[in-house]
DNA sequence: GTGGTCTAGACCACG
DNA sequence: GTGGTCTAGACCACG
């Protein structure tokens, strides 16, 4: 799984967001070894201790756990994933109506819009 | 027009976006004079320093104007609001679109959950 | 408050068990302003990411939390002080009687052994 | 005697600690050869290198010796076992009484809470 | 001055 | 090589 860093940003919340991206769809399986620390840290061009700290987020979370000298592993729970998805869906559709809400737009307004888009 | 801020979150980029929301949808009228920074300030609870700066941001991107000793205006240039308010729904858009893409769903898939979002 | 760090041994867990403590016992009164990052990090001579660190932890555990450019606070949980209390004394009873236990003692030798301790 | 580790905690320190208990318990008894390092190894699921580098430190402190090429050995030192167990239950009633006096219990109270104590 | 984030780099335990 | 902890120090947002 590729990994992808907008400098400029919170290093932290985007990789949280992407792994755990990774294991809401499955990219990640439950029990998965992850790349170690340092891998990503190169792979991504950050701080080894960044990387590790958005680990230890993630693992308040029970998405990943840790065994000392080993590696990062995706939680083995089998729920997660399904967990995972329906939340960070149900949030990015909350943020989006709401801020397009704060634009003027009603809900019907904002499923025509949807509809209309043109995706590249 | 009313303000509310997430503390906790940087409260300038807040504070911004939901003054350019207001001048987009027309709550704040070309030429409308703005509140004070202090009023502002004491409304939503944050530093005068800090809706001042605000301010100057949005001056440098030409949606208002200061007047001294006067306060603050919405920018007189009708084209304005028109701008801001296409330019906001596509970043809107294209965020959306993507975070979604992220987490594994299709453009039909996308549209469909929008349509079946059940907002409140 | 004071805080003593040994150095030798982990800090954030000291640091995390003394707060912890404090709370429990009420020398921290819910709502309480704690000392600054820094002001703890000179005091007992670590780094202030150290410091930082523990803070997120104890945040993690509900047991403090931040108001940024401000400072930590104890939680405003009065129940948090009962229920810490309560835990880390029974944390601690099952430690010491399972490592007597180990030692070769049982549950009465144990406590003739206490009841005769010379606590200077 | 068995021997059983929590991974995650360092490893050394706690197979040490065990066989210094067994040592002062006489589970081990002086001039006993001990389980081999492979064996150990095996039994606790660590490496044999940490199993080795833990009866070196022990070795140091003069309760183990080794026979090259035959194993290694509980010290044939009758003293040994008792000096032992006396320095151990002093260090676990020191940091027990310590700790609790942290909580803010007085050492009456904390023999009294040892008395009521239910331990499984 | 205060918390928040990050880089750089050291050193440890374990494998 | 891998995670875990820590120091040192920079820079940001906010007050």
């Amino acid at each position: 799984m590729e990994l992808k860093i907008d400098k400029g940003k919170p290093v932290c919340p985007q990789l949280a967001g992407q792994i755990s991206a990774g294991i809401a769809i499955g990219a990640l399986a439950p029990g998965e070894k992850l790349k170690s620390v340092r891998e990503i840290a190169l792979e991504v061009g950050v701080n080894p201790n960044t990387v590790q700290k958005t680990f230890e987020q993630l693992e308040g979370e029970g998405f990943v756990r840790s065994v000392r000298g080993v590696g990062w592993f995706v939680t083995d729970d089998g729920e997660v994933p399904v967990r995972l998805k329906r939340e960070m869906t149900k949030k990015l559709l909350d943020r989006f109506f709401d801020d397009m809400k704060d634009l003027g737009y009603t809900a019907p307004e904002i499923v025509r819009i949807a509809e209309e888009y043109d995706y590249e």
